[in-house]
DNA sequence: ACCTGAACACCGTTCAAGT
DNA sequence: ACCTGAACACCGTTCAAGT
């Protein structure tokens, strides 16, 4: 049972410090949300009512302050996919859900859609958040495999072919607004049994 | 017979300023395609042997310089397309080769996979290029429209469809590099004809 | 131990001086 | 008329001084 990240022994943090990584990272949310990858940090040290040297003492990086933010994204979607699992009786509907959840998501959050739109590669920008993309992987093989078995997708479709439709539905997302749903009606039909 | 931009009147340039203009898009074309949106003007400058000053001169923005790209691109697309139309009588071939050249020159060049990944919306990035658009929209509309007739697509496949799959396929080049066979496997399936 | 914000670095853009 | 490159602006990041 070990993590992907080499532990780190780190000593309590003092209480104001948890206070301002909380509203830190509480400004990022607003703020990447809202401007994506342009976000400032400047701007995010405003919203938190620190300084700029606060923002960057507990994230070390623009880079990792959006990573730390992806990071829960990230968690929140495995619980969801998790939820579908037990929730969701028809095996195509979970399918269905999961991309529209997905995409409903993205469409509130440009920075989210932005790295999910550049993470199909596995290289570079998933690199850090592997373990929890692999969690994701194994609910989604779950997912498929049931469908698969009731017959309702194609009988080749593999966990492996997720992080490419959920990076094509993200750039969808963030550069066609609204009107996603007409491509992601094409793109579950490719999922299809194939006559 | 009138293009989208309003006519300006410019006296033929200087024999000096036509050769540096060549040579400044002939560096613009290397660095885009090599670095993305992330390529430097100083890096076009030196490739290019002249002064930042000279590449601003003849290109009053970045993005400027990279929409003078983008616009050379799409020509070359369109007269791909036109092309096929008339050397390919499969109906359906003709699809499949479209979105494989569009797949194969964004492999070649980054800031091409990143313009499209982002013109799905027709906002934004698209509007300097709506005229191009168009156009590429109407012969891709003459291929669907070949394609409906031989009942080797869904009837309900409009050229409205395309922006969105073209946008999806590029984000997918863009982050997966090679490996988007699969995923335009995928996506064509979906354009079949739907039991 | 943590916070602050002025200072630094980098890159897009401008403009005074040159031909 | 066009070219050049030093100077400016903006934003990510650092660090000396403060509590």
């Amino acid at each position: 049972m070990s993590t992907a990240e080499p532990t780190i022994v780190t000593r309590p943090l003092r209480a104001d410090a948890i206070r301002n990584r909380a509203k830190v990272l509480e400004a990022a949310r607003a703020a990447f949300a809202e401007h994506g990858a342009e976000a400032q940090m400047e701007d995010v040290a405003r919203r938190a009512g620190v300084g700029v040297g606060t923002v960057y003492r507990h994230f070390p990086t623009k880079q990792a302050l959006a990573e730390a933010l992806i990071e829960e994204r990230f968690d929140r979607t495995i619980a969801f996919v998790r939820d579908l699992l037990d929730e969701e009786p028809d095996p195509w509907r979970a399918i269905e859900r999961c991309f529209e959840y997905c995409a409903a998501t993205q469409e509130r959050d440009r920075a989210w859609a932005a790295v999910l739109a550049l993470m199909a590669g596995g290289t570079g920008v998933m690199g850090p958040r592997e373990h929890q993309m692999r969690q994701l992987l194994a609910l989604e093989e779950q997912m498929i495999g049931r469908a698969r078995a009731a017959g309702v997708v194609r009988q080749d479709l593999t966990a492996t072919d997720m992080p490419a439709l959920f990076c094509a539905l993200a750039s969808v997302v963030q550069a066609g607004g609204r009107n996603w749903r007409r491509y992601l009606d094409l793109l579950l039909d490719g999922l299809r049994p194939q006559g």
